[in-house]
DNA sequence: TTATATTTAGAATATAATTCTATATATTTA
DNA sequence: TAAATATATAGAATTATATTCTAAATATAA
């Protein structure tokens, strides 16, 4: 189990993983070393999966996000499976998600403009077999960027 | 603009922070000191737009992620503006899309349990005025999570 | 081609991470 | 309760990394 302490850590290293150990320290009035085997004590146990460096989706030329709810025709296991196999190959698909109600999937797409959009859908997504219906919602902006977890 | 040692770099870092300058180097075939250099200019010219530090949902006990489809009464400046200022508040929602199609909003919703969301429901989000239909969509796996940009 | 700017390598320095030892704090057990 | 054990911490020492500096190499412009 991780104490109050460790929350804060994990709080402010989910906003800004370039904190030293030193300012964390300095922030919880505790010394390096503490701080130190606390980090690595998460990392090990899981609860910090990873660090990255988050990067500016328009700078890189992905202007177009979309959501798009995804309905299969077909629910057995193998046909999850093979649809989830599938959807993973392509690089545009940058998260998705499998759903318990109206639809079946709901997968998040990035793409350089609306002819690369089009092209994914008409010829990537619809070389899948199985699925029913695709529906995409487009982004017309981001109110509240992804901040990381709510840790309290 | 950037060339494809930049775009080589940000594609190492958005999947590993932690990789070292002498690391990256190695894999590229450079010296610390265009890395260095290199990736000082990314972030000041905004590619890079912040480091963190990745939270396992479940280990901090947030078992449940919904999506919610939001739409809206009223769809006047003042109104959008005074319904994107309230939800941010809630901690919960950790992200908001403006949407353009057959909904106003997507947000992206965690939670302890299905007790903590309900009272998310009815208490929060009702309170907003102006909210005229919610449609929430339950997570029940996350088949591809969220791996950073394509970069080519 | 020559001149100028940009990028790079490699050494030197500064800063941060990591390890180590000893002390303090908390927890367990008799 | 008190002693014993385990856990967490501070502070110093070490190691590794980031950052700066200088000069050489490469690319770009005149």
């Amino acid at each position: 189990m991780i104490d109050s302490v460790d929350k804060s850590i994990l709080k402010l290293l989910q906003s800004d993983a370039k904190l030293t150990i030193k300012e964390i320290g300095n922030k919880l009035n505790l010394s390096a070393t503490p701080i130190f085997e606390r980090i690595k004590r998460l990392e090990r146990s899981g609860y910090i999966t990873s660090y990255k460096a988050l990067i500016d989706r328009k700078k890189v030329g992905l202007s177009l996000m979309v959501f798009c709810d995804i309905s299969l025709n077909q629910h057995h296991a193998s046909h999850i499976a093979k649809f989830e196999k599938d959807i993973q190959q392509f690089n545009e698909v940058i998260a998705c998600y499998h759903i318990g109600g109206s639809f079946d999937y709901l997968i998040k797409v990035v793409a350089k403009d609306m002819d690369e959009y089009q092209n994914f859908v008409s010829k990537k997504l619809a070389s899948i077999d199985n699925i029913r219906k695709v529906q995409s919602s487009f982004v017309m902006r981001e109110v509240k960027t992804p901040i990381g977890l709510p840790i309290n």
